[in-house]
DNA sequence: TTGCGGTTGATATGATATAACATTGCGGGT
DNA sequence: ACCCGCAATGTTATATCATATCAACCGCAA
């Protein structure tokens, strides 16, 4: 159901299914999903590992040359109503596998190849907060190693 | 026992057993503990929040103005033998609690005051890890919020 | 029409990080 | 003493990531 970028499967679909997704919520929530949006989150979409602000500015370049602000912009938009998530690690950014869902994500990075999965994060660091008393917000989790295929290949 | 930045305490103490048991273990593993680095770590320690690079750098200056690979240097040399770590949700960098003691760590961001704590992270993701076959060799943990000071103050 | 809020365009700048190469200082072998 | 190799440092330039600022545009409603 969910896209896993480690093993194949028919990306296509995952594509399709979650821009449809996207603009349901959008049309939902009054959200503007502008055409910039909407052409960045394709990009993210069908990029086969995460993409940085400028990765992203250079293939929008189609339209003609844009200023940075353009990608952070739209990527501002994406990121803050979970429609995209920002890899702290990477400085770069990935679509949402899951957008609409309530989700806390957590990532795994494989640092041969670059793909990126996202899955549920646990709630691990609740029993330290408490102990000190701090009050968690949000919480960044990414694991960088391996995917199966870059390990079978190293080994 | 082990430092802790949102309450009240004798952080001199920090400082000095953190810094004699860094110099006690670059004796042991034939580090050369040289001024610069020990500057840097003893930048981070007095700090009350994670320094950037450039503000190392900045206070470094008092010997004359340094080009940023200095600090770089110095960072990566703290961060790869465990004396320090960087927090890649800041760009930022935090002197180890704990340094020689094998550990995971996590961290506790507050974003009002900027101070960070250093927790014990559990082993996470190692259950989405194994569901997809990818071999977990780093992990970045980081959680953003209020410690109990702001959170009192805030409310 | 006019004003308003949200989006976009464009220029400039700030902040973070590394590449590349020269220089220094120190120990070991000759 | 000399040379060598190596690690650390110094220095310049550049790459990469991100934001401040202001102008222009557009859809909508008072
Ligand atoms: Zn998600
Ligand atoms: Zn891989
Ligand atoms: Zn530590
Ligand atoms: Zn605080």
């Amino acid at each position: 159901m969910s896209c896993d970028p480690f093993h194949r499967h028919d990306h296509a679909a995952c594509h399709d299914r979650t821009l449809a997704a996207v603009d349901a919520l959008c049309a939902e929530r009054g959200l503007q999903f502008t055409p910039t949006r909407r052409e960045v989150l394709d990009l993210l979409l069908r990029a086969p590992k995460a993409l940085g602000a400028y990765d992203i500015l250079a293939q929008l370049a189609g339209d003609g040359a844009k200023a940075p602000p353009v990608a952070y912009r739209a990527l501002d938009f994406l990121v803050s109503n979970g429609f995209a998530h920002r890899l702290e690690k990477l400085n770069a950014y990935v679509a949402c596998a899951h957008p609409g869902d309530a989700h806390l994500p957590a990532f795994l990075i494989c640092r041969a190849c670059d793909r990126v999965a996202e899955a549920d994060a646990p709630r691990p660091l609740n029993k330290a907060a408490r102990e000190q008393g701090f009050t968690i917000e949000g919480v960044v989790m990414e694991a960088v190693g391996l995917c199966p295929a870059c390990a079978d290949a190293a080994e």
